[in-house]
DNA sequence: CCGGGATTGTTGCGTCGCAACATGTTTCTG
DNA sequence: CAGAAACATGTTGCGACGCAACAATCCCGG
């Protein structure tokens, strides 16, 4: 199994740079335009493994540059999103990169901490034929799938504080 | 199987009462309060299988009284929410009247019709148990899981459209 | 090198969600 | 039954979220 849950202390440049250098490939390859912008946000979300509000997003950009206005955040976000490159946190009105990559339509479970806010993605494929089969029996027909859940993850029980 | 999507022809009045006679029931047994606000907010969403918005909520209000603020909502849902007696749908920022009276805490798998609206819990007790088993597998503790599906309904994929 | 599509900037606004405080209303208790 | 304590609601205000509509710019193919 991959690495699900992030650990504490794990080479967070390495994944982002994996993240970064998948998206270059997947731009190439697809006639798709990572332009500096959208470069730009990829990078600062997947510095991280919680997932930021766009609000933060641009308080982050701000930082470097002049601050971009929300729609440009939000546009920006669109298009990783459609990419599959980043992945939205409904239950938290957030954005994460995603550090995998699954097959495109695969189900994804968020596993959510509550304590650190670090986010681990399941790519669980028994609970999407679980949930499919679920549907299938109501005669309801699935097109995308939100399974969030949020707890404890093992660091943070096991009494470890960490804030990557 | 319980009657997981309402049918579009199914009893309206019928399952908004019992939802109301429930609330009632409930809170009576539990020393609360369901005070004439909090009464009307369900009502009104027992009145739809649809996920309505706060501010839809405010409106339906408005028309038969003096317009609610949006912060007198949000405390009748919070209590709402907290009895069991409403749902939030996260990846809709909206609310839904509960009309199964399922154990405190079982996992409710959301199905929203992209189509018409209608929104059907299906208490799945198997998809919960696989997703405990996966979030177990990577040492998380679930507190709270949020599952909730786009797609299609079987009465709008059998191309009749209704709109209840 | 130029036209058209894609991208970004600018302005503006509607929705969502709640904090903080004041004012009733119930209920409990002496 | 008066007063306290707990609870519920009204009032004011504001920050966060999300995007529409239009203008300006950039980039690629012909």
């Amino acid at each position: 199994m991959a690495a699900i849950f992030p650990s504490p202390d794990h080479n967070h440049a390495r994944c982002a740079a994996d993240v970064i250098a998948h998206a270059e490939r997947l731009c190439a390859g697809g006639g798709q335009r990572l332009t500096p912008m959208r470069r730009s946000v990829l990078e600062i979300l997947a510095a991280s493994h919680k997932p930021l509000g766009a609000y933060e997003i641009i308080d982050a950009l701000a930082g470097v540059g002049p601050r971009p206005a929300p729609i440009t955040i939000y546009r920006a976000l669109d298009f990783l999103i459609a990419n599959g490159l980043v992945h939205r946190i409904a239950s938290r009105n957030a954005f994460l990169a995603c550090v995998h990559n699954h097959a495109s339509g695969a189900l994804v479970t968020f596993l959510i901490c509550e304590s650190c806010g670090t986010v681990g993605e399941a790519p669980s494929t028994d609970v999407g034929q679980t949930l499919a089969a679920a549907a299938k029996s109501v005669g309801f027909t699935p097109k995308m799938s939100v399974v969030e859940i949020t707890g404890l993850c093992a660091h943070c029980a096991a009494g470890r504080v960490h804030s990557n």
